[in-house]
DNA sequence: TAGAATGAAAT
DNA sequence: ATTTCATTCTA
């Protein structure tokens, strides 16, 4: 519960005493720690005392309380960690990799590798996540204004007035103790993007306000469309600072908030998120936020209630049709109801939209606004409630028989623009909004107590939901849900992943099905099993807590809908949604109607605001409708599982296979779906902010250890360091090289063998596991798994496709270093830095002397793989790139390829295509299709 | 708990 | 320049 997450704060911080030494820097500055002391002890008595409590409060003070449990999770005292650095990222993003390949090799041994990774890394895949820690620590910093990385000792002397003020600053905005502690610990527990997801998730951002928000802040308009290519828009240096992690932050710690207007509009949605998750309560008081002109979300709004006024009408003709028999009385009555319903709701929607559009163009407010988004949330939520009507159930489930029967319904249409894949298509057809709703239903209820209480709850919670506050849990929940699925459209939005995500998410959905809902609790347990480790080590870190906070949520969720899904009557709870949306069908009427006639009936007092919720509504239903929200859950739930659980690794292999099998097999029945997607959106449920980071960070290129291979192979030098450290006498020699590919499989060898060698592995040779055909198969092998994990990942997939082919260079093996210990280190780095520079900067090749030949082929790897993964589209830059690469210059080529630009051709390709042939013929290397799926490969970028 | 790596920040 | 610490996890 929440009290154990406490408890291991604050036994953190007792013990911390002891543990944190280390982590001076983590303390906040003395002021600060003890305002944080004193709120954190307020809040956790809140929070406990207000778990059930806060339910029902969400509504109005349900964002300040949500943040300040969030916030509350965290000890003041641990304070956030300091951002991850390039190579931690890079780090965290592959040490599972690497484990993977070699399990015998303890960490230290995989950090080697890491780092011997990185160093060849390519300029252009180093400069990715340099930017991102770069925009990570800018978001961090953001949210914690005042931050120091080694204060040393706790003098809170340097920090003070700028630390002091920006902090005071966020606190202020949270006027209530609760929110001004949330401010707080968000920058202390922020720790990274975690704690600020998590401090975002719950508390304020009603999904749809949210997505509006976002949308308007973020989007200036387009970015929106481009997503990684955002840099489009904005492609100033501002972009990144503005990515949207840097959003994030600032949203959430609200500090900025006169400073960050300006920057907001360009702000990534990161970042607005960070602010607004933060902010939130404040928004309503200082936050400008301001909307330039209308956002791509609101566009996409606009679009969506121009199509679903389309679907409604469609969906009525369908039901009419449809309607036979016995079901047909059901059907007539749920039209009855959805007509008057969409009568009611076609006249708000006018007014909505006319207002909508006012305040968008006209940047309301913010106090206005934030009342607004609060309200809709309210409104949101208690419609959700009141839909969930029992009616509706029934409905939904014959429409799911429906469904099946029919698996085309024109009405989807408008929504299919955005989606291009078909598989979902049918899932989503029988319960486009259905499922989306039902997901949120779960995940709210449970991502609030989860956030605290965590695992444990998940039993009480459904509990407690039924019983007492379940119009407050559903609040909640929605809100969070729609927290996410704001979080997941906008980013999709951004980077038109969605219809690629969608093909990922229906394998998923189906795993996941498979297992039944106590799968679920066991799906939930591998990915606890890293967190827990984490914790368990991390025990003084709140990063711990959030993990397990973001996560159980998940698990939670995920078991709930599983169960609602796996049964009725209480799925019917999640799914009241689904059946009315099945129900009124198809069309607008049966969303927005209930939900927009609930809000209304209870949210009399605010008119105008009506109409933002119905655009809001409309909005949400038709990203729900189109699978948009479940491929965004599927992708945040692909993060998670990557980054949060060392488990991700392996399964992630299995599972995007899984995932593929699934894709093609297909499409079957709705309820898989509908088990599916409630799964995935608990997942997603769970830390909006942490997907987020997540996703960027998963948005990562993930490298196969094979690419590194064959670069390290051309690039020996940093291996051979560690070689020659451990043990020089490579063997590379053994084979003449007859052929490239013999080359190839010396060089993976080779470095398997270094590799397994630093371990103190046998030799090469034939020692026993090592014998080269399976160090070969081994470095293979790995790569495949890798390139299911993520999308990101599945372009490295394609680089080691392309890499066999490429490297002829033969060994380097000259340097020998004798170095030791610091001096190594130093000697690394001056070099690999040298190396970066060279590679980053298109600085002289001179600089490097043997060094730029590997570098120049390790580019040239990249640069092919990158290639490959835009396939045909991308073709012109491939010989673009190729040209370059010939050149000594390539990484200077490289760097002027611009990834994002790549990045929106393939989305687009992605797009068109649907499913990608296999475009890797021409390398010559067929195989590694199926993950490739490649749909993924450039959405990321 | 030390430690392997790198890097950013602070001292 | 040097120290601190971020992540990850084993020995």
């Amino acid at each position: 519960m929440k009290g154990s997450n406490r408890n291991k704060d604050h036994s953190a911080e007792g013990e911390g005493a002891g543990k944190r030494p280390k982590r001076k820097c983590l303390q906040w500055h003395p002021l600060l720690a003890k305002k944080l002391l004193d709120f954190s002890e307020e809040e956790e008595e809140e929070d406990e005392e207000e778990d059930i409590d806060k339910v029902q409060l969400l509504g109005a003070d349900g964002l300040e309380q949500d943040v300040g449990e969030t916030e509350d999770d965290e000890s003041p005292e641990q304070r956030a960690r300091r951002p991850m650095n390039a190579f931690l990222l890079f780090c965290k993003r592959h040490r599972s990799l690497v484990r993977q390949e070699h399990p015998r090799l303890d960490n230290r041994g995989a950090t080697k590798i890491l780092a011997d990774w990185w160093a060849v890394l390519d300029p252009k895949e180093k400069q990715k996540y340099t930017d991102m820690a770069k925009e990570y620590k800018d978001a961090f910093m953001k949210a914690n204004p005042g931050y120091k990385w080694c204060p040393t000792t706790n003098k809170p002397v340097k920090s003070p007035t700028s630390t002091v003020n920006p902090r005071k600053k966020l606190w202020a905005f949270p006027s209530d103790s609760s929110r001004d502690l949330s401010s707080p610990k968000k920058a202390k527990t922020e720790e990274m993007p975690q704690l600020n997801f998590g401090m975002a998730d719950p508390t304020q951002m009603g999904g749809l306000s949210m997505l509006l928000l976002a949308g308007e802040h973020a989007l200036g308009t387009p970015e929106i469309s481009s997503g990684t290519c955002r840099p489009d828009v904005s492609e100033s240096s501002e972009l990144r600072q503005k990515s949207p992690l840097f959003q994030f932050a600032e949203i959430s710690s609200g500090t900025s908030h006169p400073d960050v207007p300006s920057k907001q509009c360009q702000a990534s949605a990161l970042f607005q998120f960070a602010e607004i998750s933060s902010n939130t309560s404040q928004l309503g008081g200082a936050e400008p936020v301001k909307r330039c002109g209308k956002s791509a979300l609101f566009q996409l709004a606009e679009m969506c209630l121009a199509s679903e006024g389309v679907k409604m009408e469609e969906s009525k003709l369908i039901k009419a049709k449809e309607s036979d028999g016995g079901r047909i009385k059901e059907l007539e009555k749920g039209k009855e109801e959805r007509e008057i319903k969409m009568e009611k709701i076609d006249e708000a929607r006018l007014q909505k939209e006319a207002e909508f559009e006012k305040s968008a163009k006209e940047n309301v407010g913010d106090s206005k606004e934030l009342r607004n988004f609060e309200e809709l949330r309210m409104d949101d939520i208690m419609g959700i409630k009141m839909e969930a009507p029992k009616e509706i159930k029934k409905e939904e489930l014959e429409e799911d028989q429906k469904c099946s029967h029919f698996p085309d319904f024109s009405y989807s249409a408008s929504s299919k623009i955005i989606i291009s894949d078909v598989p979902s298509r049918k899932d989503h057809m029988c319960h486009p909004h259905g499922i989306m709703i039902i997901e949120d239903p779960t995940a709210l209820s449970k991502p609030e107590k989860l956030k605290k209480k965590k695992k444990k709850n998940k039993m009480d919670r459904h509990g407690n939901d039924k019983s007492t506050p379940k119009k407050t849990c559903k609040k909640r929940q929605s809100s969070e849900s729609d927290i996410e699925s704001v979080m997941y459209t906008i980013e999709a939005v951004a980077k038109g992943d969605w219809g690629i995500e969608k093909l990922g998410e229906t394998p998923r959905k189906k795993v996941r099905t498979s297992s039944s809902g106590k799968g679920s609790i066991l799906d939930a347990k591998p990915p606890k099993k890293k967190v827990k480790s984490r914790e368990k080590k991390m025990s003084k870190e709140k990063s711990s807590d959030t993990t397990k906070e973001s996560r159980p949520q998940d698990f939670i969720s995920i078991s709930a809908s599983k169960n609602i899904s796996g049964e009725v009557p209480e799925g019917i709870k999640a799914e009241p949604l689904t059946p009315t949306e099945d129900a009124l069908p198809p069309s607008l009427s049966g969303q927005a109607k209930p939900e927009d006639s609930d809000c209304h009936r209870k949210i009399e007092t605010c008119g105008s605001r009506k109409s933002e919720r119905s655009c809001k509504g409309a909005l949400y239903k038709t990203l729900v409708s189109e699978g948009m929200l479940t491929s965004l859950r599927a992708n945040v739930d692909r993060g998670k599982r990557s980054s949060g659980k060392g488990n991700s690794s392996d399964h992630e292999g299995c599972w995007n296979e899984e995932s593929w099998t699934f894709n093609q097999s297909g499409t079957s029945g709705s309820k898989k779906f509908k088990k599916t997607k409630p799964k995935e959106d608990s997942l997603l449920g769970s830390a909006k902010l942490d997907e987020e980071f997540e996703k960027k960070f998963n948005s990562l290129p993930q490298y196969s250890p094979v690419t590194f291979d064959r670069k390290c192979v051309p690039v020996p030098r940093k291996k051979k360091k560690t070689g020659n450290m451990s043990s020089e006498p490579t063997k590379t020699s053994k084979g003449p090289f007859q052929s490239q590919k013999k080359n190839l499989f010396h060089k993976i060898v080779s470095k398997y063998k270094h590799k397994k060698e630093k371990p103190n592995v046998p030799e090469k040779g034939s020692g026993d596991k090592w014998s080269n055909k399976q160090l070969f198969l081994d470095a293979i092998h790995p790569t495949e798994a890798i390139f299911s994990e993520d999308k990101n990942t599945t372009e490295p997939a394609y680089k080691v496709k392309n890499a066999p082919s490429i490297p002829s260079t033969p060994e380097p093996t000259t340097t020998q270093e004798p170095l030791v210990g610091s001096q190594k280190r130093k000697a690394r780095k001056t070099k690999i830095t040298h190396l970066v520079r060279t590679a980053d900067g298109r600085v002289s090749p001179a600089g490097g002397t043997l060094d730029d030949k590997p570098k120049e082929q390790l580019q040239r790897s990249l640069a092919k793989v990158t290639e490959t993964g835009c396939n045909d589209e991308c073709s012109h830059n491939r010989e673009a790139t190729e040209t370059r690469s010939s050149t000594p210059e390539m990484p200077a080529v490289s760097a002027f390829f611009s990834l994002a630009a790549l990045a929106e051709v393939a989305a687009m390709e992605n797009v068109h295509r649907g499913q990608r042939s296999t475009p890797l013929t021409h390398d010559g290397q067929p195989k590694e299709m199926p993950q490739a799926p490649v749909l993924i490969s450039c959405a990321d970028q």
